[in-house]
DNA sequence: TCGAAGAGTGATATAAAGGTAACACAGTCA
DNA sequence: TGACTGTGTTACCTTTATATCACTCTTCGA
């Protein structure tokens, strides 16, 4: 079940598109508090996001580079001020997609399901990411590898999701620590350290040696 | 280089996409035999599809359907029968967006960026240096020679960085000097020199000898 | 209410990177 | 050629980043 998260701060809309996308069977988070953006988007961990620009305290570029910075999830933006230079902008920030208000439901939710299709592959209906034989499983939170299931703690799975989402590329402990603490609490760096020993046992002891390297200065990197 | 492909009967559109395309340094091909769509696919095998809905003989939908029973490749629709069902039924049978005729070029060009960085991985956009078939990667300091990857130093990278940027000219050992060590801290001038040996150690165990030339009395090089 | 699991903190250990000094070697010029 | 200066090489030491361990606190359910 793929979990779609809306920041929009015209509460009809909001609840239209809730219910309508609950109808798709999607699991759907409407943020309510417009500072805590990154913090909801960290906890929910959404597959895909849709923003509104015009917003309470930061606009909805904002939140999209900020995003951007950690994750990879789709971004369909929504907004009446849908001109040729805010598209461009949108799209050069990291934007899928961008409809203009007042949109039609049906062709929100057809967007929608094709940005989810290209993203988390055409044939499977589970968002799953797959490295050395290891299926992780996004919307459950579940690890198979060898047919054994290796269960993970939600620390765990939110750094595995960022180290897979980016396989090839290095992930920076600060990026990391971005997306597991937001900022407002003031959680010690060695935390960090200390949840990627265990998430590292648990996958030595499962016979996945090596799968998450530290490129020493910079960060971490599956591959 | 990406390759796009464009299915578009009004040949003054597919012409003016054509050379806005290959100013973006994709590779363009625009279809002219409406009837072997899927010969042309196959031969050219673009990165990217811009389909037109009306054309002679067989129309757009038609061919999006033919394609994805293939390929996953990306597919955006043109058509000024912009109308929600168009944009629905379009999604539904595999399209990934849909833009109004007439659309303004720069839009289109930001929409196919979004798609391909989507489709073919973030990846692209991650600033990379290239010489003598080495590729430096500046994000995570890694540089790729012959298949091996060899991991560098935050000092060994930014020396590497600051002369591969200015490949050809001499940088003075001086202009390292400052960016390496912004004059604050007072740093002996052979630790750049030090520096720069182990990095040459490191260049030519990856089969890179004399990549970094030393001009006497005034700095090193990169040619 | 007890115990287990998850999560954060601090102390300490280890590994990698960075800096320094001593000396060797190479270009330059009288 | 020999003195001088700039650069290369090596070994050693300091600093910093990361890993590991032990402990505490909280939550949650039996």
């Amino acid at each position: 079940m793929y979990r779609l998260m809306i920041v929009e701060d015209d509460a009809g809309i909001a609840e239209a598109v809730a219910e309508r996308a609950s109808a798709w069977n999607l699991e759907v988070r409407a943020v309510t508090d417009f500072r805590g953006v990154l913090r909801e988007f960290a906890e929910f961990s959404p597959h895909i996001l849709l923003l509104d620009i015009s917003l309470p305290f930061f606009d909805g570029y904002y939140w999209c580079a900020e995003i951007r910075r950690a994750s990879k999830v789709p971004i369909i933006f929504l907004s009446s001020a849908a001109d040729n230079m805010n598209i461009i902008m949108a799209m050069n920030l990291g934007a899928d997609d961008f409809i203009a208000k007042p949109f039609d439901m049906s062709v929100l939710m057809a967007k929608v399901q094709a940005l989810l299709r290209r993203t988390y592959d055409f044939a499977a209906g589970v968002p799953v990411i797959e490295h050395r034989g290891a299926l992780l499983n996004t919307a459950d939170g579940t690890l198979v590898f060898n047919g054994e299931q290796i269960s993970l703690t939600q620390n765990e799975l939110r750094i595995l999701i960022c180290l897979m989402e980016n396989k090839g590329r290095t992930v920076s402990r600060e990026r990391l620590m971005e997306r597991l603490w937001n900022t407002d609490s003031f959680v010690d760096e060695n935390t960090l350290t200390v949840n990627v020993n265990r998430l590292r046992k648990k996958l030595d002891a499962a016979g996945l040696e090596g799968f998450i390297g530290t490129k020493f200065g910079v960060g971490y990197i599956v591959e």
